[in-house]
DNA sequence: CCAAAAGTGTTTCGTATACACCCATGT
DNA sequence: ACATGGGTGTATACGAAACACTTTTGG
């Protein structure tokens, strides 16, 4: 039977989100789309790609299908190829049910993407398509090797979140300088001191301070910044270690 | 007729090789093996996998088949995934004939790989393998997209190499600071300054210069110097940026 | 007036950069 | 003696790090 996919290749993506209460975020869809089973068994988007399509492709498709998210950054981070990582017998057994052909070994090609989260509201997703936020130390047991792609992904992030202007991906267009250090601190996971983030981020030429700031708050009211791009593109030639 | 090949899955892997005098290369291999036909059409070492095979393995095997060399470093990269990657005519013909199987479409797994270059003679490479080292500014018109699996390897190489120590891979386990020196410059692609990048990995502590000179020179005979990785492995712990 | 988060300046230290000449050896 | 690459020191400037209080708003 060809139901038009490649047998041996897939594609697994992490989607992070950043809350700027509760940090980092992932988004997991659960593997049962109409059960209530339990334990529930979360995974990862991600599918057998289709015979000839673009690993991206397929990578916007299954994003587009599972969670309804489309047109996002994508990055592909890694492979997973360990000829046992579909060990588990039951979540095998659902794999082959649910694509409909005998799956002997699948290579992952793993992705991350960085979406901003409150495009995404939590009860749209999980209404339309069984999916949800973890926040990041919060993550259940996953099918097969999902929670290795995460770590792994997780760590991958981390070093290109050094050399590529990657927190605006996460951000709204019009943030606030507390969100920017928190979003950094975040995913660094580790402290930064206020002031000299400040003074840092002000020297960047690409990171522009508008006349506009927060309204209704109950304290002093926040600036907006926003980051512009092409100025970046620009500055960035010739340059080597952080960018933010 | 089962040859026992993934017919969806490939390996490639750049081998790169440091000459003290020419800069870096690569290695590669004549698709004819037994001919002498014109032209030549050169390519990376590679191949498809074999079933259950895992891919460093098969990246392992690929190059001590095809050129003698094992046990060697080696990092995926990224992935080549374009539906059309293998539009060569006569070459795709040349692929289903050698590896006995009708290919369709192929995605392949990139890794870079480096090596100690003297370890390896051209004559000897040459001779057994038909492989011959080029310099990377000099490569011809490889078949597929094997030049820009080339072009993106060195790209990956260069970014890593300012967070990685890898050009103790590509020297000699004794080494004199100026070849620390070229090898930076010759990876970074730019000039360094002689004075100030001793003084530099003069602080580095797991960089260690042995009172052991060279012999025979027709100058001052250059101090020799051999890298610490246990020592490296314990300092780099929370720390970011430049590592050479 | 209180709570809550935003925003601000100075000093110290280390590292990056720029730059030109003497040294040790073989032939 | 000369050719060849090896090796050295100082001054300046910039960014990293440490550190505590005032400001603005809503309730």
């Amino acid at each position: 039977m060809n139901t038009g996919f490649n047998p041996h290749i897939s594609v697994d993506i992490v989607v992070f989100g950043f809350d700027d209460n509760e940090g980092l975020k992932v988004l997991l869809i659960n593997r049962d789309k109409d059960e209530q089973k339990h334990p529930a068994r979360l995974k990862l988007p991600g599918s057998l790609i289709i015979i000839r399509e673009r690993l991206s492709d397929s990578a916007q498709r299954v994003l587009q299908e599972l969670t309804g998210i489309k047109d996002i950054y994508l990055k592909q981070f890694a492979v997973f190829d360990n000829p046992e990582r579909l060990k588990d017998g039951e979540d095998l057994k659902w794999l082959c049910d649910s694509s409909g052909i005998m799956i002997e070994r699948v290579v992952t090609i793993a992705y991350y993407s960085l979406v901003k989260l409150h495009h995404y509201s939590e009860t749209e997703l999980s209404k339309a398509f069984n999916a949800r936020w973890y926040n990041l130390d919060d993550i259940p047991d996953l099918i097969f090797d999902h929670n290795e792609i995460i770590a792994e992904g997780l760590s991958v992030l981390r070093k290109e979140f050094l050399t590529e202007p990657l927190c605006f991906k996460l951000l709204p267009k019009k943030f606030t300088m507390n969100q920017l250090l928190h979003i950094s601190e975040s995913i660094l996971g580790i402290e930064l001191d206020n002031r000299n983030f400040r003074k840092r981020i002000n020297r960047l030429e690409y990171i522009i301070p508008l006349n506009e700031h927060q309204k209704g708050v109950a304290h002093k009211p926040a600036r907006y910044y926003i980051f512009d791009s092409r100025k970046f593109e620009f500055i960035k030639r010739g340059h080597t270690g952080f960018i933010i």
